[in-house]
DNA sequence: GGCCAGGACACCA
DNA sequence: TGGTGTCATGGC
């Protein structure tokens, strides 16, 4: 696959998300209190419902274990209970515990010590934590630490592939470097572009012509839309 | 009962 | 680098 965005991505781009903004309006996300709760957010939410992510969640909070010492005080037995509901429990509590013992292990448990390192660096040190792939990476870098990555998950292939603008196919690596250089890196805007690109891609498409209530049906290609090869 | 949901990792070619 | 199997709960 050749690694050269499609032609006039940008200038495609923005229409997409004006609209999007505008059907869908603000998204305020991430819907967390502080960071660790976010980061523990982004870790039980992979490939699982967010109302399951939820539920473990408050469990976490009930336990006041909602942080990388409450995380380290639990027996393992007790975290895979309190994060069964969001599915994977035993590697999900796997995952918190990696997280939690690298934040002790390497910033003396201080959690903003870590979010507050250049952006490339932290990127390669969120990516060394066993349990956080790209995507987890990104959305931390992004709405924990507040630096410009843009998250691209499946929703955003899926979305940004019915409207024409990238192949079906197309890595996830390639996506979102091609949406980087696309966009000016604000972190507000992305945030708020990958939220949209969720709440987008969770509404139904009936991949016909008769969805009238979809904001991109005049450039989706089942729509009628161009499809950009 | 089957499918899907805001992935990551191990293993392999 | 890319494909496949595995991990698991809860809603529809």
């Amino acid at each position: 696959m050749s690694e050269v965005p499609p032609a006039g991505l940008g200038r495609r781009l923005e229409p997409v998300f004006d609209a999007l903004a505008r059907h869908y309006g603000p998204q305020h996300w991430w819907p967390a209190r502080h960071s660790f709760e976010m980061i523990a957010g982004a870790l039980l939410v992979q490939n699982t419902a967010w109302t399951n992510a939820q539920r473990a969640l408050d469990n976490l909070t009930a336990a006041r274990a909602l942080s990388v010492q409450g995380i380290l005080d639990l027996d393992e037995l007790t975290l895979q209970e309190l994060v069964r509901p969001s599915g994977y429990y035993r590697q999900k509590a796997a995952k918190l515990r990696s997280f939690a013992r690298h934040v002790r292990d390497e910033h003396g448990g201080e959690l903003a010590a870590l979010l507050s390192l250049p952006m490339g660096g932290l990127r390669r040190e969120l990516l060394s934590i066993w349990g956080v792939g790209a995507e987890t990476a990104d959305a931390i870098i992004l709405y924990a630490a507040q630096q410009p990555s843009f998250v691209v998950d499946g929703y955003t292939v899926r979305v940004l592939s019915r409207i024409g603008l990238i192949e079906g196919r197309t890595s996830r690596r390639l996506v979102r470097k091609w949406l980087m250089e696309a966009i000016a890196p604000d972190p507000r805007r992305y945030a708020e572009y990958h939220a949209l690109v969720v709440r987008h891609g969770k509404a139904p498409c009936r991949k016909t012509p008769d969805c009238p209530e979809c904001p991109l049906l005049a450039m989706c290609r089942y729509g009628g839309g161009v499809v950009l090869r």
